[in-house]
RNA sequence: GCUGAGAUGGCGGAGUGGACAAUCGCAACAGUCUGUAAAACUGUCGCCCGACAGGGCUACCUAGGUUCGAAUCCUAGUCUCAGCA
């Protein structure tokens, strides 16, 4: 027993939908879950307390960005990232692949407007350079590096570092892409094995190797049984929500879920609009990080059955049709906000730009986002679980 | 009452004869957001027509005037502020 297992408690007769429960060194995860993430080792505006509270099991942070600030040796002064930022139940960090495609391109605010300098990533086959968001000042990931800082983390479990594709690429690209990122996972297993090792007696910590190969099925296809062929703890699927039509996205679950053996989790990196939650649980993923919940709830965007006055899944608690609103956000939620706050007032806070509205909205997605997969495990359990897609994404 | 300064779009505040429907900031209105460069970013912001290009109308306190042309110059008036009575 390495520390670190997954077991399948309950598979859905209708669906590949199924409850599990994963085992690490600071806790145990309830799957299907939500992972929000808190990419600066915090989920923005809550404290940990907030987070057990509100029912979550696993945290997500990421290495490059804390790699930057503090910085790596400060956190080895507190044995990790558990002791740095009180949190103590399990932990799931990034590898840096990610940054790969978000500083890829000049989103916004590009650091230089030089066009030589307009993107942040400079990729080669033994790694990547980034210039820092922060400074502009370079730096060099590896997958072996990667490895060491994940390591030097102490979170639970690791994501390999994959070379994340921007969207929408060749299908040239997206196969170079993605044999790059296959190399690099034998890498970073070997990275993993020599961390696990070095220590005697260190705690285990899990490895995720990560799928890629865009849109294209054959890449896609490929990419899964290479990974699943690796000896890991889990399997990553990357390279989705970056851009392309959530048609296209539910097809690379349908290509990739069905190579995927039974025995190992599964972690849908980046998705988890309400909407999304249905297809990649019916899908058979078990764990999904998403900044959509948290990030939207800071620009305003709170959670809101469909009806309540919104065409999909939440409403713009700034607009003026709130400013007198009496009512709670969801009058049939039972979150801190909407038993003791209504909408006039955090319309209010977020008019007059009041931290304590980041903070109320958040809890309130976080909250409604929970209560949402737990209702799905409920379902899977008793096998009303497409009884309950239907109901949400009919009334859409 | 006298002397001086000033009145510009919802607000603050540029502009001081043509490049001005008028820089900029704020506010307002809307849009975007899925492994967080994000308490961010983008657009609109006098009225009307237009998808766009563009066109028309009304505007820089009020009323006259000078000029080919005025938010900008001149005259008178109204109001505001400061100092003195």
């Amino acid at each position: 027993m390495r520390g670190f297992h997954f077991t399948e408690t309950h598979h859905d007769p209708h669906s590949a939908a199924r409850l599990g429960r994963i085992t690490t060194p600071h806790g145990t995860i309830d799957t299907p879950a939500f992972v929000p993430v808190g990419t600066q080792a915090t989920v923005k505006s809550l404290t940990p307390d907030d987070l057990h509270t509100l029912g979550v099991e696993l945290f997500f942070v990421n290495t490059y960005h804390t790699y930057l600030r503090p910085n790596l040796d400060v956190i080895k002064t507190f044995g990790g990232l558990h002791a740095f930022m009180g949190w103590h139940g399990p932990i799931i960090t990034d590898s840096g692949g990610f940054q790969v495609f978000s500083l890829a391109r000049p989103k916004y605010k590009p650091l230089d407007r030089d066009e030589e300098n307009a993107t942040l990533v400079n990729i080669s086959e033994d790694g990547v350079t980034f210039r820092s968001h922060w400074d502009g000042s370079e730096h060099y990931f590896t997958p072996e590096t990667s490895m060491q800082y994940q390591w030097t983390l102490g979170s639970d479990i690791h994501i390999a570092f994959d070379e994340c594709t921007t969207y929408p690429t060749t299908p040239e690209y997206a196969r170079k892409a993605m044999d790059r990122t296959h190399r690099w996972l034998v890498r970073s297993i070997a990275e993993h094995a020599r961390q696990a090792a070095s220590i005697p007696n260190r705690p285990y910590q899990a490895l995720y190797g990560a799928i890629q190969g865009s849109i294209y099925e054959a890449l896609r296809k490929e990419s899964a049984h290479y990974i699943c062929s690796l000896d890991t703890d889990g399997i990553a699927i990357g390279g989705v929500s970056v851009g392309e039509s959530k048609e296209e996205m539910r097809q690379v679950l349908d290509w990739v879920m069905p190579v995927l053996p039974a025995q190992k989790p599964r972690h849908l990196l980046g998705v988890g609009e309400i909407d999304d939650i249905f297809v990649l649980i019916e899908h058979g993923v078990d764990t999904f990080d998403c900044v959509q919940p948290t990030r939207i709830a800071r620009m305003g965007r709170v959670y809101v059955l469909p009806g309540e006055g919104s065409q999909g899944f939440d409403i713009d608690i700034t607009h003026v049709q709130y400013k007198q609103d009496t009512k709670p956000i969801d009058p049939q939620c039972s979150c801190y906000t909407c038993t003791h706050f209504s909408r006039a007032y955090l319309h209010h806070l977020f008019r007059v730009r009041e931290l304590l509205g980041y903070r109320l909205a958040s809890l309130h997605n976080l909250y409604y986002i929970n209560s949402l997969v737990r209702a799905i495990r409920r379902s899977i359990a008793d096998g009303s679980f497409l009884e309950l897609k239907k109901q949400w994404l009919y009334n859409k």
